[in-house]
DNA sequence: CTGAAAGCGCTAACAA
DNA sequence: TTGTTAGCGCTTTCAG
């Protein structure tokens, strides 16, 4: 393993300038540069990671916090971390999967402490999240996937659900459609104040007031149960109803199910959007889901972009990013079938 | 943040003492150990993790190697990760993501000599693997979740196929199927020689053969649409099927659907086991996969298990440790009808 | 444009 | 049972 006197000697050249050629700190001749160059591929050289680190007080890797629940991540959060990962690669940092959720406090305590790591991308991110009070504290630089509450100060990535329930409405509108149910989160998620199902929920009233159309929102839980229940509910109270936009892929599915058992085809009696899904779950379904697919890779890559610009010293303001879901129309979605009149 | 220098002060000690309280290398009284902790805990000291990984030439943290193709991770992958990731940091240790696949033979030259990671983990191992050979070379300690062509000298865990198919096909002859088909990986696996596929095949024939029942294997592409074609072949071929084993989860949904349309109900028409099968997306069909679970977390951690005992100096010994599915009965499969005679 | 040398914070001989 | 000290391999002043 050659050291970086090593490359010094066989380039007759002094360490300092070895690093200088490695760093770019200083400017360097041509001449030497390249026998120093010359010298590091002859000894396959490779500079130590925890030398560098200890010296230059970085480490070229950022955390993602995630908590890592027994269900394991779906399609979305997975796609967050390959897209994440990618970014940091391609700026020459390294990710590290660090399981830490938002109640873990003493976990990323040490984290944090031990200078492992130059800064941290927050998966999950709650409406009141102890990660961020103590990063916070810490003055470590993090960037949220996701908002909390007050988010003044912070730097975040999120979808932007706004403009994504806006597209999906504005779809099964060009449709035709003129009576649409949002089959929303659960009760409990819109007490208690989640993010999306907040957020969505408003979006939906704009929506329905923008075109002009009438509309029911029906929270439920995300399951498929929770769909097929959501369903029924929406069709006994608007009997009008053609279209349906669904924030669960399980729910979605459930939805499916139930109205195929009802004898209702899709799309022709009723068509389905789905919101915030990945391909491969759309293209499960049958028939495949037209679905707002979810901007898992950019968002992650959104948000490792922001935590470099960071880490180079960039201030701590304010910084929102809103990446929307783009639609994918696949089997779900038809023309509005004429009512009666 | 507080150094060690600081915490010695504190505690009216040297510096080494600090460090043998914190490895545990040799005998302290008790008395110090517990000014030194007291002095650590007001001083909210941790350790520095490059300071400490350069002085031991050792990080603690171990490299995930998977390739990371746009298509994301499935559920079985991802439950590697977090499995890895949870048994790495009950140990004490990290665990970094790298995007590094069977080819990128430099990526990981590079990785391997910074000497940032102190063992690797091979997820999505091929036949031949560049890889494998690298770390081979460099005397890096390292771990494959799957198996390559000749695993003599390797550490290796892997899902135990011979096994699950075994389990499957005596789950189906259990209810009374006596003729089975099998529907594998694609052509261009079998022909490429991909391990999973070919495995299963053998282990198709010595369940039949074992059982006294007849069957055929069809191999067919991964997809919804490949599951569709798959049983109509096998259908004709074999009019007197009952059973259906399928490899992939995409397939197996193809599979459903297609009988449906066909007018045949399943059960009560045609079983289906699903293999190495993620509960989630099991669930997500209707009705409900009965299914082969892959052990994913289980895997990643006894990957995990096996390259920390080797980091500790453990031999480079072939080792290999099969996991099986777990049959999990849901509802595609009942009792065979019985066939008129 | 280049070199010498002082650390970075810790571990692990060696010495007592 | 504890202290002293020489590195680990690199970055980065300070000099030239």
């Amino acid at each position: 393993m050659a050291t970086m006197t090593d490359v010094a000697k066989r380039a007759g050249v002094s360490v300092s300038t070895v690093s200088y050629v490695l760093t770019g700190t200083r400017p360097i001749s041509e001449a030497t540069r390249e026998r120093v160059l010359a010298a590091m591929a002859e000894l396959d050289y490779q500079p130590n990671a925890m030398a560098r680190g200890l010296a230059s007080r970085q480490s070229n890797i950022v955390g993602l916090l995630l908590p890592l629940t027994g269900r394991g991540l779906g399609a979305t959060e997975t796609a967050f971390v390959t897209g994440a990962t990618e970014a940091a690669r391609a700026a020459g940092y390294h990710l590290m999967l660090c399981p830490v959720g938002a109640d873990d406090g003493d976990e990323l305590q040490a984290l944090a402490t031990q200078r492992l790591l130059d800064g941290f991308l927050l998966m999950e991110v709650r409406l009141t999240d102890r990660r961020v009070e103590l990063l916070r504290k810490l003055q470590a630089p993090f960037v949220l996937i996701g908002r909390t509450k007050n988010s003044t100060g912070l730097a975040c990535v999120d979808i932007d659900f706004e403009q994504t329930v806006g597209d999906a409405v504005a779809h099964l509108v060009s449709l035709g459609h003129e009576t649409i149910a949002y089959v929303n989160h659960s009760k409990a998620s819109l007490a208690s104040g989640y993010g999306p199902a907040k957020r969505t929920e408003a979006a939906f009233k704009v929506a329905l007031k923008r075109h002009g159309i009438t509309g029911v929102m029906v929270p439920t839980d995300d399951t498929a149960a929770g769909g097929r229940a959501a369903i029924r509910e929406a069709r006994e109270c608007c009997p009008a109803l053609t279209g349906v936009l669904v924030m669960n892929e399980s729910a979605a599915l459930g939805i499916l199910a139930e109205l195929r058992e009802a004898g209702l085809d899709v799309p022709w009696d009723v068509s389905v959007v789905s919101m915030v899904t990945s391909a491969p779950v759309a293209e499960l379904a049958s028939p495949p889901l037209t679905a707002m697919t979810s901007p898992g890779a950019a968002v992650g890559a959104a948000a490792t972009r922001i935590l470099l610009e960071r880490l180079g010293g960039g201030a701590g303001s304010t910084y929102e990013e809103l990446l929307p879901c783009a639609l994918e129309v696949r089997g779900t979605t038809g023309a509005a079938k004429k009512r009666k009149r």
